[in-house]
DNA sequence: ATCAAGATTACCT
DNA sequence: GGTAATCTTGATA
C-alpha cells in the first residue's frame, strides 16, 4: 500500500547549499506540516529566491535584524514574517550560517488535509471549482491555509513539526523562471522558479 | 515622533 | 483596473 505522504525528509545537507539550487530543486517536494498529528500537506510548486549579499529586496540585505534573524542561520530552518502587516509568509533558509539566503514559498498544490485548508481558508465546506484553485496559490494563502504563523519561525525542518518530504526531481524542461513578483528594488533578478501550467500558480 | 514603503490579498467598480 | 487592511523597518527630524 502506498502513501502520498511516503518519503525521506529532506536532509541538512539539502538545504546548506546554494540558494538557487535549492530554490529549483524544492519544486515538487513535499511541504507538511503535523498539527497535532492531523496532517496539512502540498506539493511546493512556485518559490523565489533571496539572498541578501546581493539583492536588495531580501530582508537579510540591511543586516540581521530582530525581525530577520533567522535567515542567517544554517540552511534548513523555518523563516516566518507579517506582510504588510496582514499575511504571514513562510520561507526556507538556505546555506551556511551567516549567509542571509532564504525561499519564499509561493504557492503549493493541495495534497492532504484539504478539507482542513478550506476551513482555514473559507471558514465552510463547500467550494467552487475557482475557490478551490485559490487555496494555496500565494505566499499568504499558503500559510493561511496551512496554519504556519509567526510562531513558527526558527522551527528546524529537520524536526517533527514542519517538514519537507523528498521527491525526484522536477525535470528541467518543467520549470518555468521569471522575475519575482511584488518587488521594485533588483527586480530584474530571473529568482522566481515554478512548475509550468500547474493550476495553483500565484499567476 | 512621524512617515513612507513593503517578498499580499480580497473586494470594489 | 483601484484600494483598504495593518505591522515592521529604516529614514528623517
Amino acid at each position: 500500500m502506498s502513501s502520498l505522504l511516503n518519503g525521506a525528509k529532506l536532509k541538512r545537507n539539502f538545504y546548506t547549499r546554494d540558494v538557487l539550487t535549492v530554490a529549483k530543486e524544492l519544486l515538487g517536494k513535499i511541504l507538511v506540516h503535523n498539527v497535532r498529528g492531523q496532517i496539512l500537506a502540498g506539493k511546493i510548486v512556485e518559490v523565489e529566491a533571496y539572498d541578501g549579499k546581493i539583492d536588495k529586496a531580501a530582508h537579510s540585505y540591511v543586516g540581521r535584524t530582530k525581525r530577520n534573524e533567522i535567515m542567517f542561520n544554517e540552511g534548513g530552518y523555518l523563516y516566518v514574517y507579517l506582510s504588510y502587516g496582514v499575511h504571514y509568509c513562510c520561507n526556507v533558509v538556505t546555506g551556511v550560517k551567516d549567509h542571509g539566503t532564504a525561499v519564499l514559498i509561493r504557492a503549493v498544490e493541495p495534497v492532504e488535509g484539504i478539507e482542513r485548508m478550506i476551513k482555514n481558508r473559507y471558514g465552510k465546506k463547500q467550494v467552487t471549482e475557482k475557490e478551490m484553485f485559490n487555496l494555496t496559490s500565494g505566499p499568504g494563502k499558503v500559510c493561511m491555509a496551512m496554519e504556519i504563523n509567526i510562531k513558527h519561525s526558527g522551527l528546524d525542518l529537520l524536526g517533527d513539526k514542519i517538514f519537507i518530504l523528498n521527491r525526484r526531481k522536477v525535470k528541467e524542461e518543467m520549470i518555468g523562471v521569471s522575475k519575482r513578483i511584488g518587488i521594485s528594488k533588483s527586480a530584474h533578478l530571473p529568482w522566481r522558479f515554478f512548475i509550468k501550467h500547474n493550476p495553483y500558480l500565484s499567476r
